[in-house]
DNA sequence: TATTCTGACTCAGAAACATGTAC
DNA sequence: GGTACATGTTTCTGAGTCAGAAT
């Protein structure tokens, strides 16, 4: 591989665009001003009115501003981003209004990017890479109430990454002037290059892509015989379970946590010491994978149409969403597309009654003449309302399914819990064409449960 | 021995980006 | 046939999991 692609390095900004300190133009060194940037990007985010991010921010930034700098700036309050704010949101919509052919080239010059740093070899084969691009410098936006955000995420130099390739293989070349961290041989790990983040001070990894066969459903290959196993497991485990309970909380207050001897690690073991291979995971994925076989068997009519049917698919798989617990919050557009679809329905079933009523007429028509004119057309007219009666059945479907959807996140236990095998019988013992509820991007990571299952694949 | 830390890897949702559809 | 908006797809990166090492 030819290890990662650093970020683009920092454009200082056009001389016209000025920042504001205490309501007087400001020009700053191309360090702090970088870093004002990242701010600056973020105006219109909900974090930069959260004290936290704003203490935080500045906190760091003042460290890495020169001493002039520092003993003048000492108020964020006082700064004023909105010039170099206004130019980003300006720089995005002209990027946006580009020209067809710009946009062409741009996009190419992207897809070499990807071509030369996208792929690296693995035991001889071609393998596509995950993330090849260092993480660009920028503010940490952590999740929640996250004590670090707006901290500075700094800039990724070829110093601070370690790069892992096989002792045969040509060593990537660090950018001119530079050399890498470290270059290692170990086969025991699958990255390809990491490097150390400065805020949690956790390592980050290249990797390759899901579809890649390091990644491909290890869990589920292996998992036979520890599934097997599951079931007579959960129906003995059932007694145990009460009476440990019942020891457990013999020597607890009522306000007492009842688990407090029992944490993953502790648990991860004793399933361990079980069976080998068996973790909490493992219970996830099988308790995911057994109820979207069962809701699937429950939830399909074979009479059904596809839109039906992708319902019926959509349903069992909202019941393991559910069962994960896979949650996510009413899209913003929600009610508003709800609505569209409303009158989308609507409209078809104006179109519906209209249909009705012609036929009608090219019925009577027919009765008066009796020729094969009017016959045709009566046969016309009922073609058209079958497809009209199809389309607003599908409507409808949708409507139900989005409803249903609201709330619930299908990606994760579509993508990670479930085995693909289950879903590709599916389809095919009902008919159901598989881009029908895989993406491209998910056929390519289940391409070997697409060629390996049949119809009659039980999990 | 118990607890915390570290490294490797997977999961998860938001944002960016691309494509489709209605006007 | 072009544009604006909606929807679908991909990328990005923070968070979580798990095993083994360190304290």
């Amino acid at each position: 591989h030819k290890g990662p692609y650093f970020a683009p390095l920092y454009e200082p900004l056009p001389d016209d665009v000025k920042f504001y300190y205490d309501g007087k133009p400001m020009k700053l060194n191309v360090a702090t001003e970088e870093i004002a940037t990242f701010y600056a990007k973020m105006l219109d985010h909900e974090y930069t009115t959260k004290e936290i991010f704003q203490n935080n921010f500045f906190h760091d930034w003042r460290k890495e501003m020169t001493s002039e700098e520092r003993k003048k700036i000492k108020h964020l309050e006082k700064c004023d981003f909105k010039e170099m704010h206004k130019y980003f949101v300006d720089k995005n919509e002209a990027r946006k209004a580009l020209p067809k052919e710009e946009k062409q080239k741009l996009k190419e010059e992207a897809d070499k990017i990807q071509e030369e740093y996208g792929y690296c070899i693995l035991d001889g084969h071609r393998e596509k890479i995950g993330n090849f691009k260092t993480e660009p410098p920028g503010l940490f936006r952590g999740r929640g109430d996250h004590p670090k955000m707006g901290m500075l995420k700094k800039r990724i130099m070829p110093e601070d990454v370690i790069i892992n390739c096989s002792k045969d293989s040509k060593t990537p070349e660090p950018p001119s002037g530079h050399k890498w961290k470290e270059v290692r041989c170990d086969n025991t790990v699958t990255w390809l290059a990491s490097w150390t983040e400065n805020i949690q001070n956790s390592i980050k990894y290249i990797m390759l892509n899901p579809s890649s066969k390091l990644k491909v459903g290890v869990l589920f290959l292996v998992r036979p015989s520890v599934c097997h196993l599951i079931d007579p497991f959960y129906a003995t485990v059932h007694v145990r379970v009460f009476k440990n309970l019942q020891l457990f909380m013999e020597n607890k207050d009522p306000g007492d946590d009842l688990f407090d001897r029992l944490n993953t690690t502790v648990l991860n073991k004793h399933l361990q010491d079980l069976m080998d291979g068996l973790t909490a995971k493992v219970f996830r994925t099988y308790n995911a994978s057994i109820t979207l076989q069962e809701q699937l068997k429950a939830l399909t009519n074979a009479e059904d149409n596809v839109a039906a049917k992708l319902l019926s698919y959509n349903r069992a798989n909202r019941a393991v969403a559910i069962l994960c617990n896979h949650q996510r919050a009413t899209p913003k557009s929600f009610e508003k597309s709800m609505q569209n679809l409303q009158a989308k329905i609507d409209a078809k079933k104006e179109q519906l009654a209209e249909a009705q009523m012609e036929l009608k007429r090219a019925k009577a028509d027919l009765k008066a003449k009796k020729d094969v004119k009017s016959k045709a057309a009566v046969e016309k007219k009922k073609k058209l309302l079958e497809k009209i009666q199809e389309q607003l059945l599908k409507l409808n479907v949708q409507a139900t399914d989005k409803e249903e959807n609201k709330q619930i996140a299908l990606g994760t236990s579509k993508l990670n819990y479930l085995d693909p095998r289950i879903s590709v019988a599916w389809c095919k013992k009902f008919g159901v064409p598989i881009e029908k509820i895989y993406n491209k991007t998910q056929r390519e990571k289940f391409a070997w449960a697409i060629d390996m299952a049949d119809e009659d694949f039980e999990f």
